[in-house]
DNA sequence: TTTTTTATTGAACAGTGTTTAATAGGTTTG
DNA sequence: CAAACCTATTAAACACTGTTCAATAAAAAA
């Protein structure tokens, strides 16, 4: 291995290194409260040394806002096995609503947390690839009958908008303390009443 | 007029001044780029005066708040004049999506801004009172036979969900370029599916 | 007129993201 | 091997942030 390829995979570590020091701290204390002075402590590096690897704090986020695409899409991927396409649909929105309980943070990070740069449009392949692959069963969906005279776009857009709702209410947590149940609880049986809705078309 | 009356009625002034910038201010700049020396200055006061008026930052930013759920209940109320009730419930969600249309800086210090205080549920009785007028007018739609069989909690929690949901994604405006259609088409269009599913229930 | 209350201020503290000049160390070249 | 070079790292500095507080000017009460 030549000295070249050596330092090249070090700085592949090093960007590594800064990666998972800042996705601990972001997915504890969120976007604001996250420093570079943070990360840098938590690595035992000094806060300059981020610099060399990341243009801004922004580029470390938007690296994690990738990452959980990526985690979100190979869970979405993983209802491909369920060979009925409306009860594949179905379980889409069960995967993200999962997604959202168990990985609250990175649902956060991908939807709720305000982006402060510019670099908007940016990265956001696997956003795509995803919200493709929801289109794409509905589709489906519509070959086999299901869903008829509704525009596949449309419906795929308020298909999310309503699991999104769910979830974004349920991260915020703004909603159980008015409905004296658990966010849990609201979030499940919200989206069944989605589904008892929709069967019905 | 005493002068602890007049006193009284200056202490209020500079209390509505202060909010008048910061309304300013957080509507222009969101939560985050929004700062006590900014307030400050467009007031033309010391930073420090603010704090006579107010506990913190986060103090403001509840007002303001509270400011955004009072103009949006005020709208929905309007549409009290619609007697049939399911026509009702489909002018109040365009009553919020309208809402999220032209108050975008309001729709985002009140559903999608993260609170950073730790004050939460405090203030939020304009809010409570918002959803409890849905649920008031989704039961008077269940009275009159429609969406029989289904919980009115869960229904009302479903319904602000979806629609808060389409209005999220259209202020984020994360999705018009996934759909190439303009935030206001998908969302007025996402609604209509929305109600062409529901109308089946 | 003196005392007391009230509102306002500017400085200070501890934190933030980011830039940069200096530097130490390994690598390459003469 | 020594000199030159490059490269990764650092501490310090800059301009911000929210917040606190002693000093103070102004107004009201005594």
């Amino acid at each position: 291995m030549s000295i070249a390829k050596r330092k090249e995979l070090e700085k592949i570590e090093m960007h590594k290194r800064i990666l998972d020091g800042a996705r601990k701290i972001f997915l504890e204390k969120g976007y604001e409260q996250t420093s570079i002075r943070n990360i840098a402590s938590e690595i035992s590096y000094s806060p300059g040394s981020i610099y060399f690897y990341f243009k801004d704090k922004n580029e470390i986020f938007h690296e994690l806002h990738k990452e959980g695409f990526r985690l979100l899409l190979k869970q979405m991927k993983a209802a491909d096995v369920i060979e009925d396409p409306y009860e594949r649909y179905k379980e889409l929105g069960l995967v993200f609503i999962r997604f959202a309980q168990h990985h609250t943070d990175y649902y956060n990070l991908m939807f709720l947390v305000s982006e402060t740069g510019k670099a908007r449009g940016e990265g956001f392949e696997t956003a795509k690839e995803a919200i493709e692959h929801l289109s794409g069963v509905i589709q489906q969906c519509q070959d086999q009958g299901r869903f008829q005279g509704l525009d596949n776009k449309y419906l795929t857009f308020m298909t999310m908008s309503s699991v999104h709702g769910i979830c974004s209410l349920y991260c915020k947590d703004r909603m159980s303390g008015f409905f004296q149940k658990s966010g849990e609880e609201l979030m499940l049986h919200g989206y069944e009443t989605f589904l008892g809705m929709i069967d019905k078309s």
